[in-house]
RNA sequence: GCGCCAGUAGCUCAGUUGGAUAGAGCAACUGCCUUCUAAGCAGUAGGUCAGGGGUUCGAGUCCCUUCUGGCGUGCCA
């Protein structure tokens, strides 16, 4: 289905020929002066340049060529505006056709492509802390714009699971139970099936690895373990396989309350088996060479602004390390899915490793030249103050204790609120507070560092989630006492406010498209904020339920079951869901 | 040093190939519930768009420059 702006910009470009001026002037924006019109063309400006002639006589010229039937204003303004607005029939038209008409005739542009999205980053043994809360909210969102728009998509965590971190582990391990028969290379039995830690202790094991980082003494053990590991060692691999035993089903139990959801659970490690052949082929071909003891991919290019430091592919002791670990995981994704576009959501900080990763696969061949690569850098999400976001005692905030204290602060205004019966209120809440995390965020530009305010956030009033559910919430309460209202076509705009309504519907098209395309979230987060805005003004200004003409009733009743299709629409690709009742 | 990003109302932020009077929300103040959920709606007040040059009929937007802040800059991820 073509966009509204696209008919329109038509009409108005044929009308610029019909005066004799050339088409391309005849684009028409949505206006910037809803007091003034709808609609707006400001091509008789830029071309009276060129025919240089004043441009109110274009505007002029051009505002008699438009058919009357379309528009129910057309006026030429200084100092040469087109000012337009739709008429009735035409926007009824154009709404009961996205009404009918499937996914309201966004046009499906990624069929037969495939993208695989790259956004978890969770690390194993760690819990998961609010820096993972960005890339798993805002990979959910693309991923399923892009499966709106008909990709067929795969969502990848990759796990850290096979970096330094793993070697720290270790070495902490060995440190404080040297007996363990995993650290005895003679050990040939089978190693116990229960860990001899806990997923507690885990948590505790890694930070006070990391700490000791500084001391060369342990930092050379790591590195060895790291390699060690890497090789096939059977006990280190042993200590793997028990930390990965133990994190996954927290991991999954923690994703599963956000309401993220990967269709590959792999890891760092699963690209260990492509890496050696890999790196072999890198080597014989030329493109990998040596440097300072480490094995490098140049990919400094000519005209570069920066110095571009070389892609490592090998450190000096041998291991693997990162962009190792991402170019593998971009053969096996190319052998396994013949990807059209892959897609990484992670911290913007890594904005260089992706310019060196993503020059090294395309110079190599690893991806092939029309393999699309995305890096979406997201922000970092700091506390209220604005400053990097941390416990009381300094430390590290957990994403469970971030959702517990949003669910605990939303849970007492439900109750407060008295709307939801008590079996309702977990659910209630946990919606709301979904709702109130997820937009939050998503409503900030990807890209821009923001601060994280749970009040504001899980505010009932303002730009927020909770506004775009009880917009929602009291459409769905309407619909529910009039009944069957599936099958009623859109009327013609019976006031102001609905026609306001109707013109708020029209943008879903190009603003989903633009979201897609910017990989932009919040784009989707500012419509369903103006939507909401229309529908709460034509439900204060209408009175729907008390209409007794019943064509009219119908009329609106099929507009706001519209909306609130539409509004559902939107926060499903956000990654959260209205209640019944709030 | 070099590079990238940012600086818009007291606070948090929008501002779509340069267009008419720079927009929201919060906070403050004022109205509107015997009527479909007031978690709403309407209104008042609040701005030298960091500073300075330039291009243009027209600049928050493009170019130059200064200042301020954040981040990155070969063996962490």
């Amino acid at each position: 289905m073509k966009r509204i702006l696209d008919i329109i910009s038509e009409k108005m470009q044929q009308a610029f020929v019909d005066a004799g001026y050339d088409a391309s002037y005849g684009r028409v924006t949505v206006s910037n002066r809803p007091d003034l019109c709808e609609y707006q063309c400001n091509g008789a400006l830029a071309a009276a340049k060129v025919y240089k002639c004043a441009p109110i006589q274009i505007a002029n010229a051009v505002a008699e060529k438009l058919d009357a039937n379309d528009f129910s204003m057309i006026d030429a303004v200084m100092p040469g505006f087109i000012n337009l607005k739709l008429s009735d029939s035409f926007l009824q038209h154009y709404l009961e056709a996205m009404r009918t008409a499937a996914d309201f005739g966004v046009e499906k542009t990624g069929c037969g492509k495939t993208v695989v999205v790259d956004y978890g980053g969770a690390n194993v043994a760690k819990p998961l802390h609010i820096g993972h809360l960005r890339p798993a909210i805002i990979g959910e969102a693309l991923k399923r714009l892009y499966k709106f728009f008909g990709y067929n998509t795969i969502g990848d965590i990759h796990l850290g699971d096979w970096g330094l971190q793993m070697g720290l582990i270790i070495a902490e391990l060995q440190e404080r139970q040297p007996e363990l028969c995993y650290f005895d290379p003679n050990y040939t039995g089978e190693y116990p099936a229960e860990p001899p830690f806990t997923l507690s202790d885990l948590e505790e094991l890694y930070p006070a690895a990391s700490a000791k980082k500084s001391d060369p003494v342990f930092a050379e053990k790591a590195h060895i373990a790291t390699y060690e590991n890497q090789m096939g060692r059977r006990g280190y691999r042993a200590i793997w396989q028990h930390i990965m035993n133990l994190s996954l089903p927290d991991l999954h139990r923690l994703y599963d309350l956000l309401d993220v959801h990967y269709e590959q659970w792999l890891g760092e490690s699963d690209a260990q088996p492509y890496i050696p052949p890999m790196v072999e082929d890198l080597k014989a071909r030329g493109f990998a060479v040596q440097s300072d003891g480490a094995w490098i991919i140049p990919v400094a290019e000519e005209g570069d602004k920066k110095e571009m430091p070389p892609c490592i592919l090998i450190k000096s002791d041998g291991s693997a390390i990162y962009a190792t670990t991402d170019l593998a995981t971009m053969v096996q994704r190319m052998q396994d899915w013949q990807p059209d576009k892959m897609l990484y959501v992670t911290d913007k900080r890594q904005n260089l490793h992706f310019e060196q990763i993503f020059r090294a696969a395309k110079k190599s061949g690893i991806v092939h030249a029309d393999t699309e690569l995305e890096h979406v850098g997201h922000g970092t999400m700091n506390g209220a103050d604005g400053k990097p976001f941390k416990t009381r005692d300094g430390g590290v905030l957990r994403l469970e204790q971030l959702i517990a204290d949003m669910t605990d602060f939303v849970r007492s205004k439900v109750v407060e609120n008295k709307i939801v019966s008590d079996s309702e209120v977990d659910a209630t809440t946990a919606k709301i507070a979904l709702a109130a995390l997820k937009y939050g965020d998503l409503s900030n530009q990807p890209t821009k560092d923001y601060n994280f305010d749970l009040e504001r956030f899980a505010a009932f009033e303002g730009n927020t989630g909770p506004y775009i559910l009880y917009t929602i919430v009291r459409i769905k309460s309407i619909l529910a006492r009039y009944g069957s209202w599936e099958s009623l076509p859109i009327q013609p705009a019976a006031n102001p406010f609905a026609k306001d309504l109707m013109l708020a519907i029209t943008k879903l098209a190009p603003c989903l498209e633009a979201a897609l395309k910017t990989s932009s979230p919040n784009l989707i987060c500012a419509y369903i904020y103006e939507l909401a805005g229309a529908v709460n003004k034509f439900y204060h200004e209408t009175r729907i339920l008390g209409e007794e003409d019943p064509a009219l009733q119908k009329g609106y009743i099929a507009l706001i079951a519209l909306a609130k299709n539409v509004l559902e629409t939107c926060i499903d690709l956000l990654g959260f869901s209205a209640p019944e009742k709030m």
